[in-house]
Parts: C-alpha cells; structure tokens; sequence
DNA sequence: ATTATAATTTAAAATTTCTTAAAAAAATGT
DNA sequence: ACATTTTTTTAAGAAATTTTAAATTATAAT
C-alpha cells in the first residue's frame, strides 16, 4: 500500500508540521519537512518530490517567494498552499505563480488527503520534461538558455532577460514552426489577456532587434495564431 | 482575447446561474448554462467542453450523480464542484468520482476564475490530443494549414488568412466532392445568412486566384448547393 | 423570353490584430 | 535608500482581415 510518493512539506509551525506529517506519513507518503523557505528550496533542490505543500506565512521566505524560485526551477510539480487566513490576495498571488490548490487553515485533514489523492492521480502530462536542453545554434547565433546569454558568431553576445530568454527558448524549440501565441502566453506569462499579449508584442520586437544581427533569421508573425522563428 | 474554451455550467438557481454564466462570458469562456443534471448530461453529450462546473445540490439528478454519469463518458474532462455549505462528505465524494476542485458557497468569482484558469492551462493529458492534420497535397501545391501557407510547386507561396485557410481546408478535406456552403458557412462563420455567403463567395474567389497557377484545380460552383475543388 | 434567384467580382469601409516607442511601475542589486 | 534593470502599460499608427455594398453575370423556372 506503499505509494513512494515523495512530498515537500514547508511549514514554520513545529507542532503542526510535525503532526501533519506524521498524519501524511501513516497515509503512505514519504515527507520532508522543512521550517521555513530557506530550507525548503535546499531540500526541494536535494531530491524528487512529486508534490509540494507550503505554508504562505513563514519567516525568512514566505511560500510564495519559494513556489516562484520552485517554479524556477520545475515548472510542473504540483504546488499546493496553506494560508492562514482566508486571504484572498495570496491565493490569487499562488495561482498566478501556477498553484494547483489551497486550502485554508484550519482545514480538514481528510480534505487536504482528497486532494492530495487528486493531483497525485492526474495522468501525467504531454511533454515528460525530457532532459532540459538548454544550449541551442541556430542561424549564426548559439544560445545558453540556463546562463541566458545569447552570442553570434562575430563575437557579438547579449544578456537576456528572463521573460526575452524563455521566450526565445520557446521559438527556437519550435523552430520553422508556429509557436502560438496563446500558448507561449499561458507557459511564460501565466494568463493570455489583452495587457499580457502586448506584453508580449515588446518583447517579439525586442528579440527582433537582436537577431538583426543574422538577416536570414526572422521572427514572422502569423495573424491571429502567433510568432514563427524561421530562416532565409 | 477569445479563449475559445467552452465551460458546461450546470446550478439549478436560475438567477445565479445566468449572473454566472455572464461574469464568466465576459471573461472569455464560451458558457453553456443547464438547469439540472438531466438536461446538464444531455448538453455534456451534445457537445465537446473543456470543463465542466457543476452545482451539488440540485434537484431530480445531483451534481455528484451527473459527475459519475460524466466520468463514465469521460474520464479526463475536469470538474469543479460548488457545494452550499462546506458538506465535508460531498467534498469528499467529489474528489472520489475524480473532481479537479470544488468551492464552497459564497464564493469569491475571482478566486473561481482562478481555479478555472490554472485547470485548464495544465497541460493536456497525454491520451486527449489527438493528432490535427495540416498538411495537404494536392495538384501542383502543398498547403500547411497550421502556418497557413500555400506553396506552389514553383516556389510561389502564398500566405493565408485564417478564413482563406479554413475554407480551403474544408474544401481539400472534401476534394472532387461537394462541400456544402451551408456547411462551411456554419462551421467558418458560425452562421448561414445571406451576408455571412457573401462574404464567403468573396473567399473562394480569392481562393480561385491563389489556385490558377494549377489550370487544371476548378472551384465550381455546384448551383445552390456549394463549392466543389477538383482536378482535371 | 422573362423573371427571380444565385453567384461573381471589385472596391471601400469597418474591424481586429500587430508593432513600437515611450512612460510608468515593479523588481532587483549595491 | 538609491540606482539599475526588467516588466507592464499606454497609445498611436500600421498592417491584416473581414464585412458590406454594388454592379455584373449566370442559372433555373415558368
């Protein structure tokens, strides 16, 4: 009956994370239990968790500031939050970030259980994050995604920023192809509205302006679907 | 910003339903509103929806009981459960027939829009896309009707617009047979009236123009039927 | 042959979407 | 706190797309 499921749980509180745990332990999970958010990305860079749990409040780093450098870093674990109130800013500041759920304390444990059952029993999604390739050539420009340096061949390089960077990331990985627009707008900005779109638009111009270097690269738009990055 | 994602709203209270449904229209989502769990399940068969949300406490057929009717049909499509009151035990049945979430009654829209947004941009399961065919042959050109491009042999290549690119589509998909306009006109244009078939007529002579690099591709006009591409 | 309906073509008007610069706001680093 | 960088917002103009209108031609029916 032993799920091996591995979950981080981040909590300030030592007694409830302490019973909360073990509550989750003898439900067969596998818990590390950290105290605050510090530690809670040194574990979580540690090993594989399959889920997260964070607390909102915590000293040092709160929750949020954690699920972003999480999300940083893995952009699919599942998070799930506990706020203390029923705050209605932090849970929208979590689903923003890309938040699974919440739940507000004081909450039932057979509830958190439920959902932990939920997100854990999703089919797993499209794209099984393959090894993360992060070093691209293209046209006459090679391209570090990680170190988000962008260099062309005369020696010319540009630091990117990292909205410039994960978007550039996303045309070149659909090269030659249509990278629509809503999608890289759900992935890098996290919503597909009007103010997000011509967030966007600025940053289309703004890698235009660095692959000029390469006049057979161009960024095309394709009306009403979005950006392909194409050659010659 | 069309999101073109459909909702299937089901809650027996007529006048929270239609405040529903409108505050969620305005937000984009295409909503289809049933007042009960039979009609929800008749509506759920009639067409494809990217979610479902559906009242617990409803009268002749609960949400629960159509939640399970649902999942038998399909076992992907999320669910949202609203509850009156924090019904612990419809909670819990809800997430064992497979909810993705539920809220408690009253609730905040923007926390429901939340929820709804971060649902559906998860990625799609692995099982649910189905591959779209895009790319064409036929006479003297191949067409992408992804990128929206029509290259003849030549090299002369012709970028569409997306009603060009819909329209040719359907007629390739029904090539050397009829396609009829009434079809085509409800599926382009969501409408067949006297205008939406002029401004179809105006499509297929730009469509007539692109195609006479190939003398030997006919659009003809089948009278008062529709349009039928052929070769010879 | 006459009449009514349907289709074709062209051009202009209306709408939507994209591009870009510049200002404002937010985040980050020293 | 201050300066710097990054991101978002605004707004105006450009470009692409769609609709509408009108004049013309074709088809079918009586």
């Amino acid at each position: 009956m032993k799920s091996n499921k591995k979950i981080l749980l981040v909590e300030d509180d030592p007694n409830f994370g302490k019973i909360l745990k073990d509550y989750l332990t003898i439900n067969n999970y596998e818990i590390s239990l950290a105290v605050n958010g510090i530690e809670g990305f040194e574990k979580f860079n540690k090993s594989e968790f399959d889920l997260c749990i964070l607390d909102i409040m915590m000293p040092f780093k709160d929750g949020l500031t954690l699920a972003k450098e999480i999300r940083e870093v893995n952009e699919a674990i599942p998070l799930i939050f506990l706020t203390a109130k029923n705050l209605k800013d932090d849970v929208l500041k979590g689903y923003k970030i890309g938040a699974d759920d919440y739940l507000t304390k004081p909450f039932d444990s057979e509830i958190l259980l439920a959902k932990i059952k939920s997100i854990l029993n999703r089919k797993p999604s499209v794209n099984t994050e393959q090894k993360d390739i992060f070093e691209f050539d293209f046209g006459e420009f090679s391209f570090n995604s990680k170190l988000r340096i962008l260099t062309h061949k005369e020696g010319n390089s540009f630091k990117l920023s990292p909205k410039e960077n994960q978007l550039l990331k996303m045309l070149v990985l659909n090269f030659d192809d249509l990278l629509p627009r809503d999608i890289a707008l759900n992935k890098i900005w996290r919503d597909a509205n009007y103010f997000t779109s011509r967030s966007m638009d600025v940053y289309i111009a703004k890698l235009r302006k660095y692959l000029e270097k390469d006049p057979s690269l161009k960024i095309i738009n394709v009306h009403g679907e979005g950006f392909r990055l194409m050659q010659e």
